[in-house]
DNA sequence: CATAGATATAGATATATGTCTATATGTCAA
DNA sequence: TTGACATATAGACATATATCTATATCTATG
């Protein structure tokens, strides 16, 4: 589920670095104070919703956001504000 | 915050109804297999987020779609596509 | 003002979530 | 294949969240 993936302060931090480009599990943690597992933990959430790409080279692991996903996410606000708008009519 | 107030099953489906137009508590509730209090403590959460107004109208309160919430929460992906686009290029 | 009906608040509680430590797994290079 | 290093998983635990019952508050009307 999407908006539970970004419901949390610390990944919607990472989703907004993985804005400005892919960025390996390690660089993200310095961002951070929380252990490695637990950003294990978020990276799997995120990644589990659709909304970030986890690729491996060699022995990391390289995120970056999933645009299929971030559009599907777009495509639901915006049909929600399209019936809005059609309502208010 | 916007995806906080978005992360709960029952208050997603109340935003999805309120994008059909205006409702009334009592009409909500009629929906859900919750309590009255429970409904009030969901409206509160959509409204405090900023998502979701809730307007008065003697012993009734009307809850409608807030689109400055739902405008902001459309830029705020709106940009993230933006801004992976433009890393992309 | 007293009553009825709609909504809000308080307090209790079960479950979900985020965090940690310890340990396992995966990958490369010597 | 063994060691080093990046990441994942397991288990424990504190806090947050969603829910309920009981009760309070608000609004209109007789």
């Amino acid at each position: 589920m999407f908006m539970k993936a970004l419901a949390d302060e610390t990944r919607v931090k990472i989703f907004n670095m993985l804005s400005e480009g892919e960025l390996c599990a390690c660089r993200i943690l310095e961002e951070f104070n929380i252990t490695q597992p637990t950003l294990s933990y978020h990276m799997k959430i995120l990644c589990d919703s659709g909304l970030v790409d986890g690729r491996r080279d060699g022995v990391w692991i390289n995120y970056s956001i999933n645009k299929n996903g971030l559009d599907s996410l777009r495509n639901l606000f915006d049909n929600i504000s399209l019936k809005i708008d059609k309502c208010n009519k």
